[in-house]
DNA sequence: CTGGCGTTGCCGAACGATTGGTATAATTTC
DNA sequence: GAAATTATACCAATCGTTCGGCAACGCCAG
């Protein structure tokens, strides 16, 4: 009667991680959500909440690497490219409301297991974008700064906006992001 | 002879938040860390753990209100008043390695009481922001996005710089803010 | 077609451990 | 000695987790 596939599950517990953080959730909360007893989670995921969470990191990957080998692909202007990708990002974000998942995780007892594949995956996102203004013609060593702030910004605009509920601050971090990367009014510094 | 005072407790309290989160904070963490039996915890705050993030919150407020309304002091020219607090900022997040109490308390479950607080806490902090942009010349809405985005920049860098652990990255937030706000550079958007 | 049988998915109930919280008594401090 | 502070022991509730069993399915033998 109730039947839940994994993946139906593994979007729920998303959700929840994003509004309510790692341990702020319980396999109680899950179970309501997914309507499914605990035991039967516990069937899908015999590894339980650690298990859930470590999935739910390697769908993040997935979502986000094919994404960032398209901001390779050359066909297209890289502005353009940047674009499509800020997009993607706002409907993945579900507009800015509902939080992140590295922020989510990134808050948490030591033995988080997950650190180092969030830390990895931050880095390819920034060094996908760095490898993009480069090849802009932006600098190499202001490349990197720029590709740092502009993940920053998104990252901090979508908090902001969580906390003070005003999404647009976020939409207004994916619009000026191009601009973070190529445009030609970012001061260097000394 | 342990004898920690209400300050030393939520010292330590503040610690274990910024770096493990509201939920995934226990009382017998607080304990340990404080050398504090939970009884006396208990004896100190009555209200539990509710009473100790309100008391931080507060705490938090208190410790941005007077250096908001140092911003407004006309006495020295704005990109100075900004730097000082900037680097007050600095000193305050240690250097941008440990995680801000806002990111901290913005995820958790729904009843979570502070969140009227932090929410216009931050607004109070944009609106300083914004309104020292504006009365250095910028225009009054392109001040108060200016303001916004130079908090999503720091609290992301923040947490950017957490995850990856680079705290360069935050140091180069707090360099940047100043441009960010007042910079002629930036490109309004139509 | 039938009858069993293993597999799969689900659930109620309960596990031990830990949670936040509270008695009450012993201790310190002045 | 009175007040403030701490420790010991305990509480019900909830935590993540596990167990045993139940219903429904496809599959193959007879």
């Amino acid at each position: 009667m109730a039947t839940a596939s994994r993946q139906e599950i593994l979007q729920a517990v998303l959700e929840l991680f994003r509004e309510c953080g790692y341990e702020g959730t319980s396999m109680a909360m899950i179970s309501e959500r997914t309507k499914l007893g605990k035991a039967s989670l516990y069937h899908h995921f015999p590894g339980g909440k650690e298990q859930m969470r470590d999935e739910l990191v390697k769908l993040l990957a997935d979502w986000f690497r094919p994404r960032l080998e398209q901001l390779k692909d050359d066909a297209t202007p890289p502005r353009g490219r940047v674009k499509v990708f800020m997009s993607e990002l706002d409907s993945f974000f579900e507009g800015g409301q509902r939080g992140c998942l590295f922020a989510a995780l990134a808050v948490g007892t030591a033995e988080n297991g997950c650190r180092i594949e969030l830390k990895d995956l931050m880095n390819l996102w920034i060094s996908a974008l760095a490898e993009l203004a480069e090849k802009s013609g932006v600098p190499a060593n202001d490349a990197q700064t720029r590709a740092e702030d502009c993940v920053a910004q998104l990252e901090g605009a979508l908090l902001v906006s969580r906390i003070v509920g005003d999404k647009s601050i976020f939409k207004r971090a994916l619009r000026q992001a191009p601009d973070m990367l190529f445009g030609s009014s970012r001061q260097l510094e000394s």
